[in-house]
DNA sequence: AGCATAGTTCAAAGGTTCTTGATTCAAGAC
DNA sequence: GTCTTGAATCAAGAACCTTTGAACTATGCT
């Protein structure tokens, strides 16, 4: 992975609102709804943050029919490895 | 460690010349120069991401006469490891 | 079809962070 | 002390990211 897409990915998790919802999802995979229960954000600002975190690949979501289910994906802890420095990593 | 604590780490970390410093410290303490001499950076500039690693906690310098040696700060890979959510550290 | 609800997208404003160039500081050589 | 060199600081502008409010899409219900 080179340093731009390495930082991507940093820089996806470098953010408080976008830690509260891997924290959240950390445990288990939990609708876009109950983030918003959770959260005190404004809706569209939610979708902003997922959306960050989709396209840096650390979650996936499927809708499940006027719902979407989040979840960590599954080879994100991977990615957040192969991006640290080797020494910084586990 | 509070979320906008555990996102200050991270954000040090989502750089591309921040995570080229933190690669080339990752085998061994490296003075200034030698950083200076690997990067292609303005010497201002390299300073200035310096210092944000410095105050995030994640490297140390100690002058050595007219030079700086950096290292990657002893607790640094702990420091990392409780600002990422739970299933994303090691 | 019409309506309500869950989520997303868009554009503009607001705030941070990065970069640049000039200046300043610290240590050693003379 | 003066000069040189390695490095840090400052103020400014540029670039980037986040937040807001409004408009839009998609699904399910009647």
């Amino acid at each position: 992975m080179d340093l731009e897409k390495r930082a991507e990915v940093l820089k996806a998790l470098a953010d408080p609102y976008r830690l509260q919802i891997l924290d959240i999802l950390s445990p288990e995979i939990r609708c876009n709804c109950h983030l918003q229960d959770q959260m005190d954000i404004a809706p569209n600002l939610l979708s902003y943050h997922l959306k960050v975190l989709r396209e840096a690949g650390l979650i996936v979501g499927t809708r499940r029919g006027r719902w979407i289910d989040y979840a960590i994906a599954a080879d994100a802890s991977e990615v957040v490895a192969a991006a640290l420095p080797a020494r910084l990593a586990g």
